[in-house]
RNA sequence: GGAGAGAUGGCAGAGUGGUCGAUUGCGGCGGUCUUGAAAACCGUUGAGGCUGUGAGGCCUCCGGGGGUUCGAAUCCCUCUCUCUCCGCCA
């Protein structure tokens, strides 16, 4: 959520960087600011009523000890219609607030500046692209095929058990996920980061914090018994463990990752390129998460992004890293980037990491502040977050990458982890 | 699930209707003393909003929500959580 002093002091800069996203905010943000000046001129009135107020409840205390209680009747009339006026002006001042609210949660994150006007995915911008296309043999299959061929994922007893998108793993399927994720996480880990475990499942103040409630209410799996949200990204969790804190300045970045199991209902997203693991309703993913100094967020930003390169370098698949357009970004989101490895059986890009930065957007809905060293001040963190990295896509494209006569070929740094070079 | 107790500032812990945003201790910060440090002593130390050039003034917040009252940390209702005992259980 914009904060209004933004929209206020920076009203034409806001205007114009939402037009990347294509919005027009001009009415929301004016209707804003209108409202935010009654909401002030209401506050000082109805906080100048409870200070007369609190001045005959004072008055009216230090007669009743003075034993001169039939002294406090003509207070205590004055007290009683300030009392029932505060009620009105309070009544007020909510009404005020709630319609704010109603305006400003609908206004996405403003892009940073560098972000390209566009609408589609087209429109994104390679920024860099690295590995080896790999060659393949003739009779080449997509990984659909080689799943059931080497039996280590099976969709059909998935669906038995849960329905579609919930596939099993087996055998050496199995171990290959465990062995990605210990790698994903050793790499997280010597970048930095702290290894945290969240719950799967968060509350409706959490879902609210990172921007998933009210809007996307139906992306997630709704526990309804306890009112719970199963996660659709650790960075629901892990995010959420900052809000409501104010945390010293000295600290940041402070750098979190965390292993989870993601759950997405993809409501109406399925029909299309959900083959295999292209789309699921669950799947494995090691997340980062850093929150940041407003000054040094960019950069931070970047950091993120080299360490995911660098994990995706380190498993020898063809990538290539794009910067959203306005019309592709999330609502949340001031800049993403997303990661794209080449399936080569497919012969197609997919989407495996997705990095942003949100600048204020999130924390200013998490009350997650820092205290600068220097004014002692509390101001909004920034807040940024990575996937390092999603699993199924990621194995899509070893096993059509590696598909060789042997069987496939275990890029060599995870065969420490698996403990095999081939599933055959 | 049953019975009981509790939730107060960074932490500990007072406060059961009235000048209480809250005694006190610890921790933190600043100072005196010291070559430096420790100890001792003195001062200071929550968040948010409105207002003012500023100093300052005012309002709200004692787990969440609602109520009683001129006035609530304190009384009532309700929810959540924590602890103890019992039951069940990985």
């Amino acid at each position: 959520m914009l904060t209004i002093s933004y929209l206020r002091n920076n009203t034409d800069e806001a205007i114009q960087r939402l037009q990347i996203k294509n919005i027009d905010a001009r009415d929301s943000i004016s209707a804003i600011l209108n409202l935010d000046d009654k909401r002030k001129a209401a506050q000082t009135t109805l906080d100048n009523c409870l200070a007369a107020l609190n001045n005959y409840s004072k008055e009216i205390g230090i007669l009743m000890k003075q034993g001169k209680a039939d002294e406090s009747a003509q207070a205590k009339q004055k007290a009683a219609e300030l009392s029932d006026e505060s009620k009105v002006l309070r009544n007020n001042l909510v009404d005020i607030e709630k319609q704010i609210d109603e305006l400003i949660v609908k206004l996405p994150n403003v892009p940073h500046i560098s972000v390209p006007k566009g609408r589609t995915p087209e429109d994104n911008v390679v920024v860099r692209s690295g590995g080896q296309m790999p060659v393949l043999p003739e009779n080449a299959k997509p990984h659909w095929d080689l799943i059931t061929q080497y039996d280590i994922i099976d969709f059909e007893l998935g669906n038995k058990l849960t329905g579609a998108g919930f596939p099993v793993y087996k055998g050496k399927g199995a171990k290959l996920q465990r062995a990605l994720i210990s790698f994903f996480l050793d790499n997280a880990i010597d970048a930095g980061y702290r290894e945290v475990i969240p719950p799967l499942l968060v509350n409706e103040a959490s879902g609210f914090g990172t921007g998933q409630l009210p809007d996307k209410e139906g992306q997630m799996y709704h526990a309804t018994a306890d009112n719970y949200y199963l996660i659709p990204t650790a960075e629901v969790p892990v995010t959420n463990i900052f809000r409501d804190e104010i945390v010293a300045g000295a600290q940041l970045p402070i750098k979190y990752t965390a292993y989870t199991p993601c759950f997405r209902r993809e409501a109406g997203a399925w029909g299309r390129d959900v083959r295999g693991l292209n789309r699921l309703h669950q799947f494995d993913k090691v997340e980062i998460v850093q929150v940041a100094n407003p000054e040094g967020s960019y950069d931070r930003l970047e950091e993120m992004v080299s360490h995911v390169e660098s994990i995706v370098q380190k498993l020898g698949l063809p990538y290539r890293i794009l910067k959203l357009c306005g019309g592709d970004m999330s609502f949340t989101s001031s800049l993403t980037y997303d990661f794209e490895v080449y399936s080569a059986a497919q012969q197609r890009w997919l989407e495996v990491s997705s990095v942003s930065n949100f600048e204020t957007f999130q924390a200013n809905r998490l009350k997650l502040r820092y205290r600068d060293e220097a004014t002692k001040k509390s101001a909004l963190a920034h807040t940024l977050n990575g996937s390092a990295l999603a699993l199924p896509r990621i194995v899509a494209a070893i096993l059509e990458n590696n598909q060789t006569d042997k069987g496939i070929k275990i890029p060599e740094i995870l065969v420490p982890y698996t403990r095999f070079e081939y599933i055959n």
